[in-house]
RNA sequence: GGGCGCGUAGCUCAAACGGAUAGAGCACCGGAUUUCUAAUCCGGGGGUUGCAGGUUCGAUUCCUGCCGCGCCUACCA
């Protein structure tokens, strides 16, 4: 409701303009006033105008003011300040709206979305870095969704790479496993773990002895071979770890459609038919001598031709310092390489496809399905799609941006136009967290507001640890809070809390800014915390169940109840202002959610979400509910609680945060 | 060296497009009528927005330079 009437007052306002003044904005600036007694919206335009018409700008406003007439949903515009312009909505029009919940129609593109996020190495364990990889991916698949967009939820599994290979190193080199031995350890319920451990093992013992990074060579070798016990070890390895990751990501509410390999992207020679297409495009270049003789190359992304070899004219050459080696002079793909057929096939342009298999069944009955290199007959459709996000770390922003230059190199500026990396940054821990720990720190170490997370070292905090950490600390205050009821109740409520905490945690930062990841702010349950927002959803449905009430029923009832006059009159004076206040919030949801999707941010959804439950709390205390002895006033209290809690548990949807029945 | 990002209260972070008095949480101190449960609320102290210039009616935001920090810059992925 908020962005509808926005956008009908930016229109009014850019008619004037034209009409008045015959001048054009680019863009008509439009912000909220620093108090609801000044109205819903500001406008800072008469100060731009200003110079423009040779005029004052308290006299343009005043102008505009008196000029542009009546504005269906608002009561009026006023002059402000030096010459801001404030706009005041009719409340009993918007409120009423709100309550009834009705939506009006928005402008949907079309086309298929694809995210990819998570993209764990199945090597090891998943730590807190990916955590917050995957809830901010899962968010804002979530935010897609919630704004009518189609979405396919993908998980990019590097099955051939070293991380996998150094594990298989461990197995076979230090353990001397065999294959039915691995496979019973594998069986174990956190094979991650054991993995986990073994991977830092084998780093160190890379370390000892240079010798021992032979092995590793071979073994790499064997794996992109395939076809051999060395490969069918790591696949063994790469899709137990996996079933893993599922089962971690599925204890936060995030699934996946499909799994596509590099082993499939591999083996089903994704690579030749994109090579073809990039050299005939001439992206790719064959470097003949410098240190990248023999060498397939391109220009990195974020370089540009210097002066001198302009003089070299349109030979393509690229200075060797500004040169990505993609195929490398023994004709082996390197990773980029890979990422661009890859994502040739994300968007259809490829010409060939993966193979599919059913692979895991969610509790809830949803599918997630694999790559493969023979597939079911019957599969869902993935890929070829219009738009993608990619989620990963800020670290691979170049490499991202090489893929979008070899698309448009190849002449698809659309498919570059709609890829998006969703660049954020890691989560490191704070130098006591990692003392607590257990590392040694250096005196280095200590100075720092933060030190990188390494699973090569076995350094970090894993995320099962983590959940289980939370669900630990929410379960002794559900215990010593609702003594009434059964085990799995308390278990269950905990469980919603811990969810709420951590996946609230991982939003409420910007991308990027780096987490110093904290035991006690990830473990706090109050303030600007998951539980808080959920507290404030828990104490409105409270009022309710006391009071007699079914929340919901109650809001579709009493919104055809309160007459338009009524709510008119609950909205004036110094009460009607605060309470206006949070019905103004609360029809910005939609609003909000647009935003972080045009910028790409979710941590503006976690503000909004905060601010709900700031501004019910206030209002729980200000304003006692059940013994209000005035009808119309208790009733129109009542609805305030029930838009409230209805727009903050979607809010809190949207975030992937449920509400227990009680906290 | 080049590229990207960051620097805001004691700590952790906000401040979309340049806008009205730079805001929260934590921590600290003081309080909340026995009420719809206090995982809550109210009040208080806390700021030269790294430094110096510039553009602008207006700069935490844009530009330039400097200082400090992080990441990327492999025929690794």
């Amino acid at each position: 409701m908020y962005r509808h009437l926005e956008l009908r007052l930016t229109q009014r306002v850019r008619d004037f303009l034209r009409r008045s003044y015959d001048v054009e904005l680019p863009r008509i600036v439009i912000e909220q006033p620093p108090k609801v007694e000044l109205g819903e919206y500001a406008l800072p335009l008469a100060f731009e105008l200003a110079k423009k018409l040779r005029k004052a700008p308290r006299k343009i406003a005043e102008e505009i003011v008196n000029g542009i007439g009546p504005i269906e949903g608002f009561e009026k515009l006023e002059l402000a300040g030096a010459g801001y312009i404030n706009a005041r909505v009719k409340r009993d029009a918007l409120a009423a709206a709100l309550a009834a919940d009705t939506k009006p129609p928005a402008e949907i593109p079309v086309g298929k979305i694809l995210v990819e996020h998570s993209s764990i190495n199945p090597n090891k364990a998943a730590h807190i870095g990916h955590l917050r990889n995957a809830i901010l991916g899962d968010t804002f698949v979530r935010l897609l969704r919630f704004a009518g967009r189609e979405v396919d939820i993908q998980n990019y599994i590097d099955n051939t790479g070293v991380q996998v290979a150094d594990v298989v190193v461990g197995f076979l080199h230090l353990e001397k496993k065999q294959y039915d031995e691995i496979e019973e350890l594998s069986r174990q319920p956190r094979f991650d773990y054991y993995c986990w451990d073994l991977y830092a093992r084998v780093s160190q013992w890379y370390a000892q002895d240079k010798q021992n990074l032979q092995p590793r060579i071979e073994t790499l070798h064997a794996i992109e071979k395939g076809g051999n016990e060395t490969a069918a070890i790591a696949d063994l390895i790469s899709v137990a770890v996996l079933r893993r990751h599922l089962e971690t990501m599925d204890r936060l509410d995030i699934e996946y459609d499909f799994l596509p390999r590099e082993s499939e992207i591999l083996h089903l020679h994704f690579w030749d038919a994109a090579f073809t297409k990039l050299k005939e495009a001439g992206v790719l270049t064959f470097e003949t001598e410098g240190k990248n003789k023999g060498c397939w190359v391109m220009r990195r992304a974020g370089t540009v031709k210097s002066q001198t070899a302009e003089d070299a004219e349109d030979t393509g050459e690229i200075s060797e310092e500004d040169q990505k080696v993609i195929v490398r002079s023994n004709g082996t793909v390197g990773y980029v390489g890979k990422d661009i057929a890859y994502h040739m096939w994300k968007f259809g342009l490829l010409g060939r496809d993966f193979g599919y298999k059913e692979f895991y069944r969610y509790p809830n009955g949803h599918e997630c399905w694999i790559s493969a290199l023979e597939g079911e007959l019957d599969h869902p459709h993935f890929g070829g799609v219009s738009e993608i996000y990619n989620v990963i770390d800020a670290r691979q922003a170049e490499a991202q941006n090489t893929v979008i230059e070899a698309l448009r190199g190849l002449g698809h500026s659309s498919a570059a136009d709609h890829y998006t990396h969703f660049s954020y940054e890691m989560v490191a821990l704070t130098p006591s967290c990692a003392a607590e720990l257990g590392y040694q720190l250096s005196d280095e170490d200590k100075t720092r507001s933060y030190i990188e997370v390494s699973g090569r070292k076995g350094f970090g905090v894993k995320a099962d640890d983590l959940l289980d950490t939370l669900i630990t600390s929410a379960k002794k205050e559900v215990d010593a809070r609702h003594p009434e009821l059964s085990g799995a109740e308390r278990h269950s409520i905990a469980t919603q809390i811990a969810v709420g905490a951590l996946r609230y945690f991982m939003l409420k930062f910007t991308k990027n800014s780096v987490i110093a990841f904290d035991f006690k702010e990830a473990l706090s349950f109050e303030g600007e915390t998951g539980p808080y927002a959920q507290y404030a959803v828990v104490r409105a449905t409270n009022i309710f169940r006391k009071g007699g009430y079914d929340p919901e029923n109650f809001l579709t009832n009493a919104a055809i109840q309160v007459s338009a006059a009524d709510l008119a009159k609950y909205f004036s004076g110094e009460d009607g202002n605060e309470i206006w206040e949070l019905w103004l919030a609360a029809s910005k949801t939609a609003y909000i959610i647009d935003q972080c999707i045009a910028t790409a941010e979710p941590a503006y959804l976690a503000k909004h979400a905060f601010q709900l439950g700031q501004l019910f709390n206030f209002f729980y205390h200000r304003y006692p509910i059940l013994t209000e002895t005035d009808e119309g006033r208790k009733k129109f209290l009542l609805l305030t609680a029930a838009v409230l809690r209805r727009e903050l548990t979607r809010v809190l949807a949207v975030m992937g945060i449920t509400v227990p029945p009680v906290m």
